[in-house]
RNA sequence: GCGCCCGUAGCUCAGCUGGAUAGAGCAACGGAUUUCUAAUCCGUCGGUCGGGGGUUCGAAUCCCUCCGGGCGUACCA
């Protein structure tokens, strides 16, 4: 039984005569703070007490008197300031956990009202192979599918390809000029994604070199600025914003001066490359040429429609091996060349509603409180991933009939989406409830975005490959110093698969999503602490119980005998259990993973001191030891369920 | 300039719709092993929750301010 949900149905009802809005005070129940303190801990009193003008302990008392709660707990306490304490009676702990052990859902129900949720997430180029990058989109949205299914919801995911946009006119630039024929026959994708590259560089080297005089101006003007920031400072040292004003100016100056540091890196990147050098000098007008085979292809160039269809099916096969790897795949895979027939009508609908006007020949939406404009159509005619975004809405308001959109994208398009989710109010869908599930960085050790030594960014086939092979070395370690090693070859290939992937995985969801995290492979893999590993382990340790006393698991789930609480860490455990559907609920609420991978870590921690008390197969008593196992048993349900829904596996043996 | 985010133990991070002595993992130190797999368990050490003010019976959490850092900021997505 989900605990805590029907305790505060029970205060949510008791209060129902007290106040007019009891949700808030009903949410002030929760898991207690200290074993001491009971099971669960009633916070209300206080708030109901300065608001009613009573004394709160007085309070406390009144709501202990009217919540009728004998069923469910020991006589309620109140403590401190008025504080209620409750402890769940040991005989319905004991029965609900029975029930939750031959229960199929392991006591989480189905949602009541099922919404249609559409989850877009991953979302990467096609053209460019997936990097570290698209790890936490991919691996927070692939997680929440799963727990929301699995609660019920209608869940329809979506890939939003980047299939459309100013990269392609890129590719079909370097197609033209730059191909290698028999690179191109034999791995079509990676000589695209090289053309790419190529012509991103030489692009930049253009642009940049045509930008250099400006910034070596402003650098100037700003080293003057400094200057006499500094003397009007030195005037008055005394004055505090005049310090300020100085430090404000060298940052400036700082900045400036590695733009134009940065910028030079790169010109002599290709001006040091005599074939670079020569393709650079051949290509002047690459960045302007490359823009005109988007424009053409967005208007229907013969062409470049024709290679774009060929290009497509390649770049989703690459994408589509990756998936599968990663045990991923999608309900829909619309990407942004999708839209493309309904943006003109949309930018239409957008000014015939006056929501749009035209600033700077650009058509813009202007959200108040916002600087920046929501630019739909660029003042050169072509839209813009916020026109297809608008356009994306409507196709999942109208033809999916979406309740719910969450979009699983870095943090830094913040103000995108706000300008997008205002934008789409305004045109009649204020009524979806249009969710940006935003993400912090993944972080090197030197706390920059996560790179390789050299300073590329990781690709997350090779991060992947890396985290396989290092798990597998943990697992050659640990079976090789066992007496006589128990894994087969085939075993200890796929267990490794199963942890180095787990443990990528785990290390991602177990951060708050909104924070930044450092990308550590010793802690990832470590085989002891918060990891997939340590969760992965306990699961094969039941598995194991299992294996030594010969049962079968089905056999084991049939069994209907009373659970016993006979310590208390089997009391622990067995309420932990019926926590599951807590936890679950508490992923979706605020769509976090990491309360899951909390939850997990946590049922893993008192399963081992279970583990280490509670004997299970030498215990004597018949009755004890069916109890015991079956709450083995349990566990692992529970541990290889909730790691399923962070996209995680488990093995029998490790 | 404007906007958003962050600053919690030596390190990496939870906690942030205000609630009882601020938590975890790692690291350090000390214990437990004729193992239902020690990829384990138990214990110890460790914090002015960036500083200052305010609101409150009560603040890591809310408000103001200062300091330090990151990100975004009109035609890339």
């Amino acid at each position: 039984m989900n605990f805590q949900a029907e305790l505060r149905r029970k205060l949510r009802a008791t209060l129902e005569g007290l106040v007019p809005d009891p949700e808030p005070f009903a949410a002030m129940l929760r898991p207690a703070q200290d074993p001491r303190f009971g099971d669960f801990q009633i916070n209300c009193a206080m708030p109901l007490a300065a608001q009613m003008g009573r004394p709160a302990r007085d309070v406390a008392q009144q709501l202990v008197d009217s919540l009728d709660l004998d069923d469910l707990c020991d006589a309620p306490e109140i403590a401190g300031p008025g504080f209620i304490n409750l402890r769940l009676r040991d005989d319905l702990i004991a029965a609900e956990t029975r029930k939750l052990l031959s229960d199929e859902r392991l006591g989480v129900p189905v949602v009541p009202s099922s919404k249609v949720v559409v989850i877009d997430y991953s979302g990467p180029n096609v053209a460019k192979p997936m990097h570290v990058g698209h790890l936490r989109s991919t691996v927070l949205g692939r997680s929440l599918e799963l727990v929301m299914r699995h609660l019920g919801h209608q869940v329809i995911t979506d890939n939003h390809l980047g299939d459309w946009g100013t990269q392609f006119g890129m590719i079909l630039y370097g197609y033209k000029n730059f191909r290698d024929d028999a690179a191109y026959q034999s791995a079509p994708v990676q000589e695209l994604a090289r053309l790419y590259r190529l012509v991103n560089q030489l692009c930049d080297y253009h642009d940049l070199r045509a930008e250099l005089p400006k910034l070596r101006d402003s650098l100037a003007e700003q080293q003057q600025q400094v200057a006499s920031d500094e003397s009007a400072a030195a005037a008055q040292p005394k004055n505090k914003d005049l310090a300020k004003v100085v430090k404000k100016s060298r940052e400036v100056l700082d900045e400036r001066a590695a733009a134009i540091a940065s910028a030079e890196k790169k010109i002599a990147a290709v001006d040091s490359d005599a074939q670079l050098a020569a393709l650079a000098a051949a290509h002047p007008r690459i960045s302007e040429l490359a823009r005109l085979e988007t424009a053409k292809l967005h208007a229907g160039d013969e062409e470049n429609v024709r290679l774009w269809n060929e290009f497509l099916p390649a770049c989703l096969d690459a994408l589509n091996a990756m998936y599968r790897r990663l045990g991923i795949s999608f309900d829909l895979t619309l990407g942004e060349s999708f839209y493309n027939p309904m943006l003109a009508e949309v930018v239409r609908e957008l000014q015939d509603h006056k929501i749009a006007v035209e600033s700077d020949g650009a058509v813009c939406v202007f959200i108040e409180g916002n600087a920046a404009p929501f630019i739909v159509r660029k003042a050169d005619g072509a839209f813009s991933y916020a026109t297809s975004d608008i356009a994306t809405i409507k196709y999942r308001v109208e033809t999916l009939h979406a309740d719910v959109i969450l979009y699983v994208v870095d943090a830094r398009q913040s103000e995108h989406f706000e300008l997008l989710f205002a934008t789409a109010a305004k045109l009649g869908y204020g009524g979806i409830d249009c969710r940006h599930i935003k993400f912090g960085t993944i972080l090197g050790n030197d706390r920059r975005p996560y790179k390789t030594r050299s300073g590329d960014t990781v690709g997350l086939e090779s991060l992947l490959n890396e985290g396989i092979e290092r798990a597998r070395a943990i697992v050659d370690e640990n079976d090789n110093s066992k007496p006589t090693p128990e894994l087969s070859e085939e075993q200890r290939a796929r267990i490794a698969e199963i942890v180095g992937l787990g443990g990528i995985f785990y290390a991602d969801l177990k951060h708050n999503r909104e924070s930044d995290y450092v990308f550590s492979w010793d802690k990832m893999l470590a085989k002891t602490g918060d990891t997939a590993t340590y969760i992965q382990y306990a699961y094969a340790r039941v598995m194991g119980i299992l294996r030594k006393g010969d049962y079968a698991a089905d056999d084991v789930r049939k069994l209907s005998g009373p659970i016993h609480l006979a310590t208390p860490t089997e009391r622990r455990l067995a309420l932990q259990l019926n926590r599951f559907a807590t936890a679950l609920d508490d992923v979706v609420a605020e769509y976090r993973p990491n309360l899951l991978t909390q939850y997990l870590f946590e049922t893993a921690n008192i399963f081992a001191a279970f583990f280490d008390e509670c004997p299970v197969l030498k215990e004597a008593d018949a009755s004890l030891k069916e109890s015991r196992l079956r709450l083995c048993l349990g566990t692992a349900d529970i541990l290889r369920t909730g790691l399923r829904l962070l996209g995680i596996q488990v093995a029998e043996q490790m």
